[in-house]
Order: C-alpha cells, then structure tokens, then sequence
DNA sequence: GGCATAGTACAATACATCTTGTACAAAAGA
DNA sequence: TCTTTTGTACAAGATGTATTGTACTATGCC
C-alpha cells in the first residue's frame, strides 16, 4: 500500500530507485527471490564478484524479463542499482543480507556451489 | 509427466506416497518449498525434534491446507511421513538434504533462529 | 455392523508469477 | 536535432499457489 504508491511513484520518475524498509526484508521473500533459477544464477554471479556489474553481464534470457528479476531481487532487499549514462549497474548487499540473516547467502550459495559441476 | 502419473496412481491407492528421486531434487524447489511461513514453521520446528512428530503437531492452519503444505515439502524431497493406524507421522530427510545440499538448511535454520525472537 | 476420528480429494476462488511483445523514456553522440 | 543505445512500462497469456468448503476414504473402537 504506502510501499507500492512510494515504489510506483519513484519508478514512474526513472532512474530512482525504491528500496524495501530495513524491517520490510523478511527471510521469505529472499528465499522465493532465490527460488528462481534465473534469479539464483545472478545472485551466484553477483557474489563472486567485488565490483559492480553491469545489468546484462548475464546473457540469459531477454531484456524485459531481466528487468523483471532484478526488480524482484530489489525489492526482496538482495540487490542494489545504479545508473550510470545509459547503464545500469547492480551489486549485492551483503553486508544487510549477512546482517539480517547470517549464514543465510553463505549456505545458498554454498550448497549450490557443491551442486553444480566444478569450474575450471 | 512420469511422475505424475506415478504420484496420482499412488495416492489415490491411498496410505501410499510418492517421493521424488534423489536427481529430481533441486535446490529451487527446495528455496520455493522453505518461502513460505507456514512450510518455514512446519520445517523449523521438524529440525528441532529428533522424533517423527504426528501429522497435526503445529496448529496453524486447517486441515486440508496442512495436508497441501506437506504434499509441497514432500514432493519438494524435503520431508517423509508415513501413517500409523490412522494417524499420520512426519520428519525431516536431514540425510539426504544435507548431503545433496551441505550447508543449505543449517544456513536457513540459522538465519532463522538468529531472526526470531530469543526463545524462553 | 455402526459410528467417530484422521486425513485426503476435489472444486472453486483469489491472487501471484514468469515470459514475451509492443511501445516508450532517458541518455549519448553525430 | 536526429539517431542509436539502454533499459522500462504496460498489457496479455499461461501457469502456479494458498486457502477454504464440501464430500469422501481409511482406520479404530463400540
């Protein structure tokens, strides 16, 4: 209600960005934006990674439906963004993330990791 | 497909259930099985019993809709129940979960418990 | 057998989600 | 300014989910 008219307005403005409340980030909405094939292998991504990536480092699947998952990954209180020009730029928030739920990226992260074939 | 036609035949024999095999369990079915509160709850309190717990140990929602939260955990590969006369037990598979997923349900469990409230 | 209890099946509702197509806005560069 | 690039907004369709009500089956006990 208050959080969608402040998240629609924002985003009908472009280039500004809504955020979840620090006591709006629950643990069920991270584990259902994880929940999510796509959202998972960004995430994976995003990890391994000091900086900033640029929104379509991944080629995975099309623009829109990029757009869709990183806006569900924001609002679930995993990622931030940012525009820079014409690009946009995401990253993790672990520090909120270990914060909020500790062990919690760790233990994803970790059990996919040990999933998946080994890398080169 | 298969599996369906495996699983309906066999619950509708009744006292029967289907589990999925050890290659059909995924770590999303997994994360989308554990985002919601009510299966989050059934699945937290599992963990702290070394026992099978009967099939309405926790009171927090109907019937049915309980019996729909199991089949959810159950065919995600996360729980095993088995009937006894006519009441119904149920318990964690915390073998094969954390050797298909090291890791990962202690990661959520923890992150869990560290978000809740201190318990008595 | 008759009856109560435990859990399921099924249908219906309401709602969320993933994906794609079309159209648009914002920035950069000529 | 015109054009290209980058990402969004919006709508539509297909699909999945959570919940409840009604009816049923299976078991145990009298």
């Amino acid at each position: 209600m208050t959080n969608e008219t402040i998240a629609t307005a924002a985003e009908t403005a472009h280039r500004e960005l809504w955020y979840p409340e620090r006591e709006d980030i629950t643990i069920y909405g991270i584990l259902a934006a994880l929940s999510d094939p796509t959202r998972l292998e960004i995430v994976r991504t995003l990890a391994r990674h000091e900086e900033r990536c640029p929104f379509d480092f991944l080629d995975i699947t099309s623009k829109q439906n990029l757009t869709h998952h990183f806006k569900v990954l924001r609002e679930a209180g995993l990622i931030k963004s940012r525009y820079e020009g014409r690009k946009k730029f995401v990253w993790l928030r672990r520090d909120v993330l270990d914060e909020l739920f500790p062990g919690l990226l760790d233990g994803v992260l970790g059990a996919l990791d040990a999933t998946s074939e080994p890398r080169p």
